[in-house]
DNA sequence: TGTTAATTAGAACATATGTTTTTGATTTGG
DNA sequence: CCAAATCAAAAACATATGTTCTAATTAACA
C-alpha cells in the first residue's frame, strides 16, 4: 500500500519518521536493528532494504560499512547561533554598549537564533520595558536584536540615545541638512526632527521578536 | 602537559576538536578507531580512557556499548525546525486554513524558527502585507507564526476572520457576556465588540518576527 | 627521592551492526 | 490470468567497534 507523500511506502514513511525521532532524542543516528525494533519491522534485511530505496531516492545518505551513518538529506536543521540578552531597554534607561567580552560571557541569560535572523552579525539582545516604543511598534517583553554601532546609513532602524531628553529610543534614521530626522515604524506617528550633537547611536536593530 | 582551557590534557583537547569537526563534516560521530586515527594515538584504549575523562568532566556523552554514541555536551546548538511560510495575510484576504500536508509538502518557502520560538508546536507562518494590523504592533513585511486552532482562551492573540467585514485581524480575544472584545495590542487604540457568530478563530499567534 | 596517581601501549575479547543470500509472498502491468 | 517487478522474512556472515586486561611509561607530589 502506498501513501500520499510522494514516492514513499507506508514502511518507508514510518522508517524516515522513526529516523527523525530517533536522532532527535539521542544525538546519534539509530542502527538498523534499533530501526527494526522501532518500526515493528521482522527483519534486519527488510531495514536494509528500505533505507536502499530511501537513499535512491535522496531522502537519507548512509556511509557503506559504517554503523549509524544515516544522515537525513532534507531536514538539515541549521545551526542555531547563541545570543546574550544583555540586559533591558525602557525609555531614559540608556543602552550599555557591549564590550566584546560581553557578548561571550557564559552565564549571561541566552536566546538561540537562527543565521537568517542575526544575518550572520555579531549581536546582541535587549528586552523592551514598558511600551514608550509603541510607535517603533514595539512592546513591552519584545525582545529587539541590535548589532552594536555608532554610526548608520539613512533609513536604518537604529537605537539612538537622546541626551536631551535622557532617553533611548528605536527610531529610523534619516540625516537631512542640518538636523535628523527620526522617523517611527509607525505610518501614523509623526517623525521627530534633532540636531546631530544631541544624538547618539547605539545599535542598529537587525531583528525584533515578540512571543506571546 | 596540560593547556590553559580549563582541565583538559592536550590530548583531551585535541580528541574534542576532533569530535566537532567530524560531526560537522559527516552527520554522524566517529568511532573510536576514527578518533584513534584522526589524534594519532596509538590504542583504542586510551582513546576509551579519555573519552572517559571528558565524560567524567561533562564534555561529552556516551551510550554504553552503542557504537558512534557520542554526543557533544556543550556545544549543543540548539536544532532549528523548518516553518513553512503558507502565504500572506492582509485585510480582507482570508487566511488559508492549512492541512496537515501542507505542513509537511516540501517546495514551500521555509523559515528556520528554534524551538523557543515554536513552542513546540506544530505552526505555520504567514507574511503580513500592508499596514492593516498596525494596530496590532504588526507592519507590512513582518512574519507572525500561527499555531492552528479553531478555538482559543480568554487573552490569547488570534487570528480572527470578522465575516462581515470580509476581513482577517489579529487581535487579543477576551468572551465577555453575549459578545466577544477583540483587543488590540496596541494600548491607545480602542477594542471592538463583535458577535460571536460573526468571526471564525483561525490561529494561534505564536511569535511575531520584523526583520530589518 | 620514592610513592602514588595518571596516562599510554598493545593485544585480545565480546558483540553490535552492516551486509548478503535464499526463499517466499505481494503487488504491478499488460 | 500470467510474468515481472517489488517487497518481506529468516538466517547466516563478516567485520566494525566498544570494551577489557595487563603492563609499561610518564607525571604529580611530598
Amino acid at each position: 500500500m502506498y501513501s500520499q507523500m510522494g514516492d514513499l511506502s507506508s514502511r518507508q514513511q514510518k522508517i524516515l519518521q522513526f529516523l527523525i525521532e530517533f536522532m532527535d532524542d539521542n544525538q546519534y543516528p539509530p542502527s538498523v536493528r534499533e530501526i527494526q525494533d522501532g518500526c515493528d519491522i521482522s527483519s534486519t534485511s527488510v531495514v536494509d532494504y528500505n533505507l536502499r530505496r530511501l537513499e535512491e531516492k535522496g531522502y537519507i545518505h548512509r556511509g557503506k560499512e559504517i554503523s549509524r551513518s544515516i544522515s537525513l538529506e532534507s531536514n538539515q536543521s541549521k545551526r542555531t547561533i547563541p545570543v546574550p540578552i544583555l540586559g533591558k531597554i525602557a525609555a531614559g534607561v540608556p543602552l550599555p554598549m557591549p564590550s566584546e567580552s560581553d557578548l561571550w560571557s557564559s552565564d549571561q541569560e541566552m536566546l538561540e537564533l537562527t543565521e537568517d535572523q542575526t544575518q550572520g552579525k555579531k549581536v546582541f539582545a535587549l528586552m523592551v520595558e514598558g511600551t514608550s516604543m509603541i510607535d517603533a511598534l514595539i512592546n513591552d517583553g519584545d525582545i529587539v536584536v541590535l548589532e552594536p554601532t555608532s554610526s548608520c546609513d539613512n533609513g536604518e532602524m537604529v537605537a539612538v540615545w537622546l541626551k536631551s531628553e535622557n532617553e533611548t529610543t528605536l527610531k529610523k534614521f534619516f540625516h537631512e541638512g542640518e538636523k535628523i530626522r527620526l522617523q517611527p515604524m509607525n505610518a501614523t506617528m509623526s517623525p521627530i526632527y534633532v540636531d546631530p550633537a544631541n544624538i547618539e547611536i547605539q545599535g542598529r536593530v537587525v531583528t525584533a521578536i515578540r512571543s506571546m
